[in-house]
DNA sequence: CGGTTTGTTTTGTCAAGACTGAACACGATG
DNA sequence: CATCGTGTTCAGTCTTGACAAAACAAACCG
C-alpha cells in the first residue's frame, strides 16, 4: 500500500497576496464541504477533510502537517487515513532516508466504486424478492410492476456508474479491468 | 401531504399455504435488507422497513399495521411516517369517515431526486474551488485537473441519474416538470 | 360531559462512534 | 544507552441519534 515517490520539498517562501487569502478561504470552505460530504456516506468528518485538503495539495503532504492544518490530534489522522488508505482512495508515500510518512489522493476513483457495490446490491435483494413472488401473479399485480421499476432503475443506475468510471478511467490512462 | 383514496379493506380470510410462507420469509428478508439499504442513506432503519413493507403492499397499509408488523412503537412509526412523507417517499392517505391513516408508497421516486441534489452539490463546491483557484494557474496544474476530473464525474453522474428518472417517468405515465 | 380511539410530542435511555490525550512501540541518532 | 522523532493503540469522554413509554391532543361516541 506504500507509494514510493520523490517528494520535492514545498517552497516555503510564503508570500501572501490578497489573492492568496482569498484562495486560503476557498481551500477552507472546500475542505469542509468535503467533511460534509463524506459524511453523508458514513464516513468520518475528518477523513472527508482529509480528502478535501490531499484534493487541493499537488504534492504529498506530511503527517504532522496534516494534524497541524485540520488542527486535530494525530490520534485521528493515524485511524482516519488508515481507513482512506485501506479504501484505497488515498496513498502513503514513503520516501528513502525520510522516516516520515506523507500521504497523496489516489487519482484512481476508488470510492465511487463502493457506490456502484451499493446500488447492485439494493437491485439485488429486489430481484430475490420478484423471484419468491412470482408463484402468485395474483396479488404481485402492483407489487411485481414495483420491484421491477425498482430493478430497472437501479440496475441502469449501477451501470451508467460504471461507464462513467470506465469512460474516465479511459481518458485517463488507467484501465479497470473486471468492470464493463 | 394527504391522498384521497377509496380503501378495499383487506382480504382477511389468511389461508397460509406453504408458498404462502416462504413468500412471506422473503418478505421479511426484503424489508429488513431495505432497512440495511437505508440506513446507510443516513435514515433510520425503521424507516428502511418502512419504505419496504409499503413497497410490498399492493394496498395501503393502516398505522398501527405498521406497528404491529414491524413491531415498534405507534412512536416511532409516528416520526418516521411524517419524516418520509415530508420526503416524498410515502404518502398518507385518508378515507372519509375513517380516522384512521394509511400509507402507500409515492410511486413517484422521490428519494432519489435527493441523491442528484449531493452529487450536485459536491460538484457545485468543486466548481466554487476551481474558480478561487484560477488566478494561480500555476500550482493550479495537477490539482485544476483533479478538480476538473472530480466536476466532470459528479456532473455526468447527476445528469445520467437525472434521464434515467426522466425515462423513467415518461414509461410509467408520470411527467416530473423541471428535471429535463 | 366522560370515555375511547387514534396519532403526536415529550422525555428519557441507550448504543454507536468520532475524537482526544496518554501510553506505547520502534527505529534513528548522539 | 538515553533520547528524540514518528506513528499507532488504548481508554475515556462527549455527541448524536434511534427508539420507547408516557403524557398529551383531538376527534368521535355514548
Amino acid at each position: 500500500m506504500t507509494v514510493f515517490e520523490p517528494i520535492s520539498v514545498p517552497d516555503p517562501s510564503a508570500e501572501s497576496s490578497a489573492a492568496d487569502f482569498s484562495v486560503r478561504v476557498a481551500e477552507e470552505r472546500f475542505i469542509e464541504a468535503m467533511g460534509l460530504a463524506h459524511e453523508e456516506d458514513r464516513l468520518p468528518r475528518i477523513a472527508g477533510r482529509l480528502v478535501g485538503l490531499l484534493i487541493l495539495s499537488p504534492e504529498p503532504v506530511r503527517f504532522d502537517h496534516l494534524a497541524a492544518r485540520l488542527r486535530v490530534s494525530r490520534a485521528s489522522i493515524s485511524t482516519n487515513t488508515r481507513l482512506l488508505e485501506n479504501m484505497g482512495v488515498i496513498q502513503r508515500v514513503t520516501r528513502p532516508g525520510d522516516r516520515r510518512d506523507y500521504f497523496k489522493i489516489n487519482e484512481e476513483p476508488g470510492l465511487l466504486l463502493r457506490i456502484v457495490d451499493r446500488y447492485r446490491a439494493r437491485q439485488a435483494s429486489a430481484e430475490e424478492m420478484k423471484r419468491a413472488l412470482l408463484p402468485e401473479p395474483d396479488a404481485g399485480g402492483v407489487v411485481a410492476e414495483r420491484l421491477d421499476r425498482f430493478i430497472r432503475f437501479y440496475s441502469i443506475l449501477a451501470d451508467s456508474l460504471n461507464s462513467v468510471l470506465a469512460a474516465m478511467a479511459g481518458g485517463d490512462g488507467n484501465s479497470r479491468p473486471g468492470t464493463a
